[in-house]
DNA sequence: GTTTTGCAAATTGTCAACAAAAGCCTTTTG
DNA sequence: CAAAAGGCTTTTGTTGACAATTTGCAAAAC
């Protein structure tokens, strides 16, 4: 019965002030609107988005157990800035889960799947002849989430996406130079043969490797970064 | 200066009503107070633990966001019952992560860590023997969950842990009968042998099919009970 | 007899006011 | 001059009240 029901009424349904709220201010959080360790007073966001402070505060409690937020009992709530030990962390769990991610697509990709995020590498390709870094990270950022989606566990997906997020409140300036685009797209060539060719072991230890590779030009970048501080 | 504060002090700073009330709520559902599908009503609740709704209904964010309650726009907030399908889901997520911990530990357990848990799995040893499906239960959890605290990585702790919490919504009855303690147990003693001579690959593989086996335990108990019901 | 319609009660969504704590600046004191 | 004390301001924590929506029930219509 309410199977095909119109898209403004479905949006009305699902979504209270609190909800909205949330995702606008996590939005305005992972764009970079407000930077990691700034302080995010109710009032102020009440007022700007045109509602009381309740459905303010309900949404930062959904954006702390998110990790998107810290919350100081009494002193307020702080965009949350992951540190360095904490992000190594997470690219050790990310690559946990990459190696089941590829095992996995090795075995139960389907061709119209394979053709599509073989089309995004072409893209990201196209992105690195251009020496688009920005073009090259959203491409990359898609590639990598459209190979867990076809996975099929939301659970997966959800759990993900959400490392995803945390991560890319570390260090928003993280750009790549041109070469390092370069390997980083071979690497995702030779994914998706691997995952192409039905070899698991294979497509679980490319995906494993890349995001360890990240995870070491994550540190290199920011040993380079102190020495130049200092 | 702020370093060894007396406990209740350390208490007060961090508790609000908010995470109190939460933490009491989280316990009642995991205890199995309140049922799957049952609805939380916010004035019931707020008036047994003696606060106003604003805490509850802050509470009830944090609860749907970890993945405990679903709320559902001007209807309520319902306790979630895990459906089948993402519990599978759930266990596939899990051996994945196993799997690394299986790694991890293999390399970089120490002799006191190993000894530790060796003394866990002795300990469930004795509960099979004495038929303790309960006890038995209990120690599975903590010997599990003390091998994903020694990897010392707390992004994937807590992220576990939120699966284990997740998962313990789903059919709390899942008693496992005596043979098939047994067969756990002998996994958990080659799960630990494995970890103690260093084999990371054996180590990884072993804590992945033990998850895999629970996974197929849950679909042939489901079928099973499916058979007698109809 | 079944379905529909309308009303009343209960429940959630939102808000604004009050209480309490933290931050800040001035003043006082050594 | 430095540091502590005191009061004022800002901000968060909590509450109770009001508005909007859903739900259950009973009466009416077919």
């Amino acid at each position: 019965m309410n199977a095909a029901l119109h898209p403004t009424i479905a949006l009305l349904q699902s979504s209270s002030l609190t909800t909205v709220v949330q995702q606008e201010i996590e939005r305005a959080i992972l764009v970079g609107e407000y930077a990691p360790g700034s302080k995010l007073n109710e009032a102020v966001l009440a007022e700007k988005l045109g509602v009381s402070r309740g459905p303010v505060r309900e949404a930062f409690r959904m954006l702390d157990e998110a990790g998107l937020v810290r919350t100081e009992k009494n002193r307020g709530v702080f965009v949350r800035a992951i540190p360095m030990d904490e992000a190594l962390e997470i690219f050790d769990l990310r690559a946990a889960m990459d190696d089941w991610i590829g095992k996995r697509l090795a075995v139960c990709i389907t061709p119209e799947q394979l053709k599509e995020i073989k089309a995004m590498v072409s893209e990201m390709d196209t992105a690195v002849k251009a020496q688009d870094a920005h073009q090259y990270h959203v491409l990359n950022l898609k590639f990598h989430d459209r190979m867990v989606e076809i996975c099929g566990n939301r659970k997966l997906t959800d759990t993900y996406r959400r490392l995803i997020k945390e991560l890319s409140l570390f260090r928003r300036q993280n750009l790549a130079d041109a070469s390092l685009m370069r390997t980083f797209l071979n690497e995702h060539k030779q994914i998706v043969k691997a995952i192409a060719s039905g070899d698991a072991q294979a497509a679980g230890q490319a995906m494993f490797e890349h995001v360890m590779l990240s995870k070491q030009r994550t540190i290199d970048n920011d040993l380079r970064q102190r020495s130049l501080a200092s």
